[in-house]
DNA sequence: TTTT
DNA sequence: TTTT
């Protein structure tokens, strides 16, 4: 009876960090940037910029692996989730995460490679470089307290 | 360059908390549940509950000040910001927010209020309950009729 | 690489049409209505209705079959499907429809039956009267071609 | 009480066609395809595409004038609006289109315009290549560093 | 009519 | 920590 949906189109801070669980399931997390800009009272333009922690399970995390990379501009829709976790002194904290569901890198090749041997609005041709993909369905992320994040 | 966007459909927790600050603007902070169920391996039913920490604006908060209560089922647009904010310990810790853009409350009366004289799909009449509301914005393109296509 | 999304929050406008098709695959199609209401310029607050052609499968039609009914409120998420079919005169024409992956039954069912003994926020017990539900995963609706619209 | 909401992540079709209105109201309409693929029963892999009619008003057309070219990259968000019109032979037709509310550039420049002295994920200087607009509204809620959290 |  |  209810929706939890994310939209981000940003561009990925770091390499993503994949593992790989004892069952076999991957997982992967990075940063994503997504900012924003006005005009403040005194005039001035301002941006902010909003970092999300993005969490990919199997076959979007193993997509991740391949090719998503640091300065990469991606479309990641997925919901909100907030964990609890103890710190190293012992209190609770929370941090909010964004498990997606539907990944699709943007632009091109040459935009997220700087190989830059080809500028143009070409795709790359072979080895299928950026392929859209989504979580094989609705099967639920356990194993999840499994990850000694 | 980038997207930021949120869309939940839950269940108010508390009813709305409001401030008027000093400038005269309004902000309204208040949870709105999601929940999610999926078989787990062993077989039975699980739900799973999030919490969302919903804050308005302006003409929004105001309107949650006057309509939003505890329980209402609601559609909220908008996106995701997590500040920090220094804890009795003056530990630094982070919170994660929904700034809404638009809001919607969804049912009808009888649904919300309790009140239950009536639980047709009718809208309620007079005193126009349930507004649907968003941010300043949403100037209309009119001039439309004007268009030779 | 792309994205085709559709979110709705609307009223049904008919009972749904169930079809069965040889293959055992279900289909349903209703109009689910949105409307809009802005000040135009003189004055006068105007309210513009929006019908949509609403297409669900499979599992999904099935739960319409037996849930979805005239005046109820609906979250549907889904994409923009336009196909061309031949009218009476031999004429091309364009249809354009939301293949719903996703759905919501908004209030409760005092709200969208009217048989009313209960009217509080509460959902009602046993029976689960109001299922949420989603495409079973990204099989594609093909035989498509055999629906005599 | 109601929400109309579309998403899209595409490619233009043609160069934007823009009118300007007697009122001084520009209008801007092109086509945005998005495709899909899926493997088919008899294995092979499908691609279909569905073509979007894009409307954007007032500075978002402006926008589009001047950025916006064939083959381009875009995120568009919105609403679905079908219109009917008479054609030549006085029947009555009906035309969805998507109303634009939010417009962002996708990819970089040397991505979309072929010029390709450079490729790599760097933007182009000066000039302000692709910037992201929105209709009118985008209020700042400011004033939030006022608030005694 | 785009893109991969 | 990204990008413009």
């Amino acid at each position: 009876m209810s929706v939890n949906k994310v939209i981000l189109v940003g561009n990925v801070g770091k390499d993503p960090e994949v593992r790989h669980l004892d069952s076999g399931v991957a997982v992967a997390n990075f940063p994503l940037a997504t900012s924003e800009s006005y005009n403040s009272k005194s005039g001035e333009r301002v941006t902010t910029t909003e970092w999300h922690n993005i969490v990919l399970w199997r076959g979007l995390a193993e997509v991740a692996e391949k090719y998503v990379t640091k300065g990469r501009q991606l479309y990641i829709e997925g919901r909100i989730r907030t964990r609890s976790y103890d710190d190293k002194d012992g209190n609770k904290r929370y941090i909010t995460e964004i498990y997606g569901d539907q990944m699709t890198m943007l632009g091109t090749r040459a935009d997220n490679q700087g190989s830059s041997e080809q500028g143009g609005a070409t795709q790359n041709s072979g080895s299928k470089s950026t392929p859209q993909v989504s979580e094989p369905d609705i099967e639920e992320p356990e194993g999840d307290e499994d990850l000694p994040f």
